[in-house]
DNA sequence: TTGATTATCGCAAACGTTTGCGTTATACTA
DNA sequence: TAGTATAACGCAAACGTTTGCGATAATCAA
C-alpha cells in the first residue's frame, strides 16, 4: 500500500536502481536527477521499507533490550542510557520486559530472533540460560546487565562490596543485631553476594549476629511480608539491610502501619537508589547503583562486540563501584 | 548467516515452498514430510525471518506505542495493558518514549513507518499534529491515549470531571482559598480542562478565589518551584490541586523542606494515583486515573480499526470516569 | 485395465530494496 | 577524426518467504 521505490521510478521514468542510488547518496547519479527523485519522494510521501532494506543488506541495526520489570524504576535510567547510546550510533532499540517469568523471556527472545536483532542487552530471569548461549552461538552478541553470568559479557555492580558497605555503615553506627531481607530465591545470585558482603563486614568486627528474612518477592509486597516477620520476632534486629529499595519501601511502610517507628525502632538501608527513594515518606538511606552508567557501558560494549563479530574474545566482566547515600531511614544507636 | 527455509529444503532435498507449507501447517503436505521438516528445523535451529515474511505477506502485526516519558510511572500500567491485549491478539508492540520533545516524536514515528507498523498508540506531545494525520492517511490507524485530539480516536479521562471532583472535595472540606498547579503550557489541553472543572466546582458554591501557580514542567522539579511560589505568597491558599502526582510530590517535598507542614499548613490533591503515591512520605490524596483500562481500551480499539481498515468511521472519543482516593495529604479546616 | 480423482510436491513469481556489471551517450585526448 | 576515458543510467540477480498453479504419482471407481 505505501509508496515504493518502484512507484517513484515509474513516475519519473527511471529504473528502481537509479532511484535507490539517488536516495542513498550514491555519487554515480547526476545531481539534477537526484533532485527530482528527492522531490518526488517527498511529494509521494515515501518511506523506505526497513524489512526490504535489511533483507538484502543483511545488516540489522536492531538491538533487543529485555528488562525484568519496567514497573521497577530501576530500569528506566538504564534503558535511557541504552537508547541514548543507540541513537548516537544509529541503532534502534526494541524494549521489552520479561516480568520475571522465564517462559515470557524465552518467548520474547524468540521474537527478537525473528526480527533479526544484531545484539541483545538483557537482565535474565535467574535460572536456565541455554537459550542465551544458543543465541550467542548464532552470532547475536549478548551483554548481561545487572547480573553476572559465566561465559557472557556482563556489567554489574560489585554486589559483595555493596553488602560490605552496608554492613560497615551499620556497624559504624553502633548496630550489633542486623537483619537482611531478600526473596530467598537460591537462583538469585546478587542476593547471595550482598549477603556475603554483609557477613564479611560483620566478621571484620567479629559479629556474627544476623537474622534473615525471606520476603519471597523483591518488591513492595515482599517488604511488607518481611516487616511482619520482623515485628513478630522475639529478638528484633535494630537494623535491616534490604536487597533493594522496593523491599525497603514495603518494609518501612508496614512497620509503621503496625505501630513501630523507622528509624527509631529499626534502621533500614536499601539498595539501588531508585527514583522516589529520596522522596519516600521516610527518605531512604541506600546503596547507589550507577544505573545510567550500567546502560551506557552495556550498550557500548555490545556495539563493540557487534563490530568484532566472528573474532574470539574473552567474556568481559565489568564491576561498577557502589557507594552509600545517607538519608533518614538509618540512624545510630 | 542464520538458517533459512532454503537451507532446510536443501538438506531434505525438498523445495522451499514445501518446507514453508510444512511449517505453516498447510494441509497439502504429507504428515511424515512435515515431521521431517519440523525435526530438521529444530535441529538446525531455524527461526523464521520476520522481515521476509512480511515483505510478501504484507500483513504487519507490529504496533507502535509511543509514550511521553517512561520515567513517569503513569505509563507503566498503560503499557502493560497494551502489551497484554497485544499478546493475546498476536500483535507485537514496539515501545518508545518521546521525552516530550516534538522532534523526537517525529523521529520515532519515522522509524515506526519504516518498520511498517500496523497501528499506533500515542500520547502526543502537544503542538503540531500534522504528522499524525499524515500517518493515518497512509493507512496506519492511530489511537490517542491520555489526550483528546479532534479527528482522532482517543481514550482519555474526563478531565473536567477530574477537576470538578477535586474542587468539590476541597470545598466540602471547608477550603475557601484554593490553588491550582500546572505547567502553564497553553498547548496542554488536559491542564486547562482540569482547571475548568475546578473552577466549575468553585462557582457552584459561588467561590471565585483561586490562585494559579505555573510550574513550567509537570514533574517533581516543577512541583518544587510551585512550592516556593506558594511559600512566598502574601495570601496563601489553604489547599492546592496539582495537575499530576509528580507535581504534588515535588510540592509537598519542598514545602516541608521550607518549614511548613502538609496537610496542616496546606492540603494537597494530586492526580493519576501513580505507583508510590500511596507510599509517598505524605501519602497523597489524589484523583484516580484508570491507567490499565486506558491501555486496554486503546489497544482494543486500535485492533478494531486495523481490522476495519478502509471503511469509514467517525472518530470515537472514550471518556474514562475519574474517582477520588482519600489519603493523608488533604484535610478539612 | 482404463479413466478420473486426489494427494503431494515442484516451479516460478512476487514483495521492496540493493548492488555488481553492462550499456549507452558524452567529453576529452591525440 | 578516431580512439579512449568517463559520467549516468539500466538490467538482473539476490535477500527469505509465501502462494497460485502446474506436474507427477498414487489411489480409487467402473
Amino acid at each position: 500500500m505505501p509508496v515504493t521505490i518502484k512507484g517513484i521510478a515509474r513516475q519519473l521514468h527511471l529504473n528502481p536502481s537509479t532511484v535507490s542510488r539517488a536516495l542513498s547518496g550514491n555519487p554515480q547519479v547526476s545531481e539534477d536527477t537526484r533532485e527530482k527523485v528527492i522531490k518526488a519522494a517527498r511529494k509521494l510521501n515515501y518511506h523506505p521499507n526497513y524489512w526490504a532494506q535489511n533483507l538484502v543488506g543483511a545488516v540489522s541495526n536492531l538491538i533487543g533490550c529485555l528488562t525484568l520489570d519496567l514497573s521497577n524504576p530501576f530500569y528506566i535510567p538504564m534503558v535511557r542510557a541504552v537508547e541514548d547510546v543507540a541513537e548516537q550510533k544509529k541503532y534502534m532499540v526494541f524494549l521489552s520486559e520479561s516480568r520475571r517469568q522465564i517462559e515470557v523471556e524465552k518467548a520474547i527472545l524468540e521474537r527478537f530472533r525473528r526480527i533479526r536483532i544484531a545484539g541483545l542487552i538483557i537482565t535474565p530471569v535467574h535460572g536456565n540460560t541455554d537459550h542465551l548461549y544458543c543465541l550467542e552461538n548464532d552470532g547475536v552478541p549478548v551483554v548481561i546487565a545487572g547480573r553476572n553470568l559465566a561465559g557472557f559479557d556482563s556489567i554489574n555492580i560489585d554486589n559483595i562490596q555493596s553488602g560490605f558497605l552496608a554492613g560497615q555503615y551499620l556497624i559504624q553506627n553502633g548496630h550489633r543485631k542486623i537483619g537482611y531481607i531478600y526473596s530467598g530465591d537460591p537462583a538469585n545470585i546478587p542476593e547471595q553476594q550482598r549477603l556475603q558482603g554483609l557477613i564479611q563486614a560483620l566478621h571484620e568486627t567479629s559479629l556474627e549476629t544476623k537474622t534473615i528474612y525471606k520476603s519471597l518477592t523483591n518488591n513492595i509486597a515482599g517488604g511488607e511480608r518481611a516487616a511482619e516477620m520482623w515485628f513478630n520476632d522475639f529478638d528484633r534486629p535494630t537494623a535491616v539491610f534490604c536487597y533493594n529499595d522496593l523491599l525497603a519501601m514495603g518494609f518501612i511502610q508496614q512497620v509503621i502501619k503496625m505501630g513501630a517507628r523507622v528509624p527509631q525502632d529499626v534502621s533500614v538501608i536499601g539498595h539501588d537508589d531508585i527514583m522516589f527513594a529520596d522522596t519516600f515518606f521516610v527518605p531512604i538511606t541506600t546503596i547507589v547503583f550507577p544505573k545510567y552508567e550500567l546502560g551506557q557501558l552495556a550498550m557500548t560494549l555490545l556495539i563493540e562486540r557487534i563490530n568484532q563479530l566472528g573474532k574470539k574474545h574473552d567474556p568481559q566482566t565489568i564491576a561498577l563501584k557502589p557507594s552509600i547515600i545517607v538519608r533518614n531511614s538509618c540512624i545510630g544507636i
